[in-house]
DNA sequence: TTGATTGTAGAACAATTGTTCTCTAATATG
DNA sequence: CATATTAGAGAACAATTGTTCTACAATCAA
């Protein structure tokens, strides 16, 4: 296998250990669904992806649904994550709407922009079929929402954002803008003009 | 068959006339399209929802991406037509905007909502696979954009929107937003928010 | 060592996929 | 009428799908 030898070391845990990382194996699974979506991705796919067996995937994750279902929920905590960290430096609520909408402005354009969002095509192609997914879906979106209405009170507290707009269509808005960039950036559009329509959506604000 | 009896009028073509109105199957297509995507509806589902047998179908369109293509190009021209009449009987620039992140807002909550959009969901999970698709999809974004250009322009004239504002960025930021109202749509938001959102947008407009 | 337990490899499997083929029916033209 | 041409119904087909199964390997605990 490619990850090389095996690991002797003691795993107090029995029966033969794992030989290949999991969040890696899940990394990889990442990518190919964001390119492929969930159904035009086969096990082979995840296979040639993640240079493991069919065994290997089932054992692991229990079947197709259990990879992807994996992968959302580390692409979702991965994304959000960077999302604080970038957030966490920003002065006020207006700059942290600011550096959101640039977050995601970022993630759309190029080739990053055009291998796409899980959650997005996620909430497109599998919201209707998969109960599941369509709640892990609107409990994505529900958090961006809830976090866009955060950072405007914020604002509105460092006196950054006009206290007198409604905070939660303002929200709303603000996370149309969002996913509607997610769904531009699919076709190849620059970094320039990405960033552009961030910086303009910033009139939401007031 | 459902679509009773056939037509005996003389049809000036060689050949058995065609048994089914074909706008009406790909209408029907339409809505399998919208609800399952493309890669996880069958040729079964499409004879299900259509009527008609496998063989019809692959004389009519070919193969199942030809079903698409025509489910595509019609759901995009009924749109397009919905949305000029729409936009025909508003005032001024300003209110054509208006009216056309309405049009977006009303096609986006409860039941319509939930089942999608082709050209949102196509962009998400085909974009990547079928180039011609791509080129499609990229057709209806630019149209939609070039679209929103003309509306700032004319609102510019009509003196219904600032003259100092970037027309190309605005445009852009508006076509985030209607986009992004789809994707939202997709988990069952009610009217009232969304059209509160449309009108929140008109902010970018300066 | 022995046994229990878990992972890996990949063959095997049933079901479904998209597509083609065959046969028959219906029309236009001569 | 006969012939050409197209449509309809559905059986047939090869390929692929997701999944399971079997044999073997590697670890822990005793």
């Amino acid at each position: 296998m490619a990850s090389g030898q095996t690991s002797h070391a003691p795993h107090n845990q029995p029966g033969r250990p794992r030989e290949f990382d999991l969040d890696t194996a899940v990394d990889d699974a990442i990518g190919v669904f964001r390119e492929r979506g969930y159904h035009a991705t086969s096990i082979s796919d995840l296979g040639a992806a993640t240079g493991l067996t069919t065994g290997s995937l089932y054992k692991a994750f229990g079947d197709k649904r259990g990879v992807f279902l994996a992968a959302f929920d580390r692409y979702v905590s991965l994304r959000h994550a960077a999302l604080r960290d970038v957030l966490d430096s920003q002065p006020n609520g207006r700059e942290k709407v600011r550096a959101m909408l640039r977050f995601y402005a970022e993630a759309s354009h190029g080739d990053e922009g055009c291998r796409g969002c899980l959650v997005v095509s996620s909430a497109m192609v599998l919201a209707t079929l998969d109960a599941e997914m369509a709640a892990r879906v609107e409990a994505a979106m529900r958090h961006a929402e809830s976090l866009l209405r955060r950072l405007i009170r914020a604002g509105q507290g460092d006196g950054s954002i006009a206290s007198d707009i409604s905070v939660s269509a303002t929200a709303r808005a603000l996370l149309a803008v969002l996913q509607g960039l997610r769904v531009i950036g699919k076709s190849g559009r620059s970094r320039r003009d990405m960033l552009a329509v961030a910086d303009r959506a910033l009139l939401l604000l007031g």
